[in-house]
DNA sequence: AAAAAACTAACGGTCGTCCGTTTGTTTCTT
DNA sequence: AAGAAACAAACGGACGACCGTTAGTTTTTT
C-alpha cells in the first residue's frame, strides 16, 4: 500500500485510549469512570492501560492538556484567518465562534475539560490552571485592546466582561441541543450582547 | 431557660449534616466525598448518618432541593420587593442580583447544586430537573414579557438570551474571589451588557 | 422506663494499581 | 540468510484500600 504516513502503532492506541476516555469522562465525570470502563471501551484489559499511561491521573492530565491546547489553537487560527489588520471586535467574535464550535461540535477533549476539571485531583488541577491562563491571556489581550482604545462603555470591567462571556459560552454545554441553535448562532447571540445589548434602541 | 422555641434536637442535627455535606460536595464533588468524610465533619460515626437519611442519594437530593428552592425564593422575594408595577428590566436586574448573591455569598446549597448536579445518579438528576425548570420558567416569563412588548432587539432569541445570562452568572462560581468584585457588582456588569452592550455608544 | 439518637463492627463490592507471563515483531550477531 | 537476543504490547490475576450499607448494641434524652 502506498501509505504516505506510517504512524507508529503504539501512538495510535494511545490516541484511541485518550479519545475514548475523554468521551466517557465528558459523559459521566472523572470519578464515575473507572479504568475498567476505559479498558472495555477500547477492547483491552485494565492492566494494559498502564503500558501507555502511568496512572489514571496522568491519563486525565493528558486529556485536559489536549483540550485547552486544542481550543487555544482553534481560536488562534480563527483570528489569524482574519488577517493582521482586523478590527478587535471582529477578532473577538472570531474567538467566540471558534470557542463555541470547538466546545459544542468538535471534540470531546474540550467539553471533558470543563466537566471534569473541578473533579480532578487538586495537584493535577493546579498544574493545569497555568495552561488555562494562557488561553485567558490570549483573549484578555483582545479585550484590553478595546479598553485601551477607549471603546468600552464607562463602568465596564474588562476582566469581568471576559469572564461573563466565557462563562456564558462554557455553560452552554449544559443546555446545548443539536436540534436547536448551532454553535455559531450561539456565539452570534453573545456578540450581539457585547456590541449593542439585547434591547431595541 | 426561657427558650421560646423547642426545636427538636434531631432536626438540628439533620440540618447540620445537610450544611456540612453541602460544603464538602461543593468543594470536592459528589463522588469524591464519602459518607465517612461527612460523618467526620459533623463529629459522628458513619453509620449514625443512616438514622437521618436512608442513603447517600437521598441526602444529596435534599441538598439539591434546598438549593433550587432557596434560589427561587430569593429571586421571588427580590422581585416582590420592587412592587407590582415595576418595569420588567428592573425585575430582571433584581433576579440577576439575587441569583448572584445567593450563589456567591449566601449558602453552600446553591453552589453545591451547580457543581454536583451533573455527577449525581441519573435518577436523582432527572427528578431534580423538574425543580430547575420551575426556576427557569420564572425568569423566562420576565424575558418573554420584554419580548412580547417588542423591547428586544431584532435577531435576539429570548431563550438563548436567558441561557447565556444565567450561564455567565453560574460560571462565576469558578472565578469569583471575595477580594474582587462583589456579587452585586457582577450582576450589575451583566445587566449593563443586556441594557446597552459593552461598547461606548 | 420508653423513645430517640448515636455507636461498634462487620459485609460485599469496586476501585486503582501492580506484576509475572505471553505473544508477536524488530534488531543484532554471526 | 538464520538463529539469538531484545523489545513492544497486551494479558490476566491478584492486592490492599476504600466505598455504601446493614445489624445489633449502647448511650442520651425526655
Amino acid at each position: 500500500m502506498a501509505d504516505g504516513e506510517a504512524l507508529p502503532k503504539g501512538e495510535a492506541t494511545r490516541r484511541l485510549i485518550l479519545e475514548s476516555a475523554a468521551r466517557l469522562f465528558r459523559e459521566r465525570g472523572y470519578a464515575e469512570v473507572s479504568l475498567r470502563d476505559i479498558a472495555q471501551a477500547v477492547s483491552m484489559k485494565t492492566g494494559s492501560l498502564y503500558y501507555h499511561f502511568e496512572s489514571k491521573e496522568s491519563l486525565v492530565e493528558a486529556i485536559l492538556t489536549l483540550g485547552t491546547q486544542g481550543a487555544l489553537a482553534a481560536s488562534r487560527a480563527a483570528v489569524g484567518a482574519l488577517g493582521p489588520g482586523a478590527d478587535a471586535l471582529d477578532r473577538l467574535q472570531a474567538v467566540f465562534t471558534a470557542h463555541a464550535r470547538f466546545l459544542l461540535e468538535e471534540e470531546d477533549f474540550a467539553s471533558a475539560n470543563l466537566k471534569i476539571l473541578p473533579q480532578v485531583p487538586p495537584a493535577t488541577r493546579e498544574r493545569h490552571v497555568r495552561q488555562d491562563r494562557e488561553y485567558g491571556d490570549f483573549v484578555g489581550a483582545i479585550i484590553d485592546e478595546l479598553a485601551r482604545a477607549g471603546r468600552l462603555a464607562p463602568g465596564v470591567d474588562p476582566t469581568v466582561l471576559r469572564m461573563l462571556c466565557f462563562g456564558a459560552l462554557n455553560w452552554s454545554i449544559s443546555w446545548f441541543h443539536p436540534k436547536g441553535l448551532g454553535a455559531t448562532q450561539i456565539a452570534d447571540q453573545l456578540i450581539i450582547l457585547v456590541r449593542t445589548g439585547a434591547l431595541r434602541p
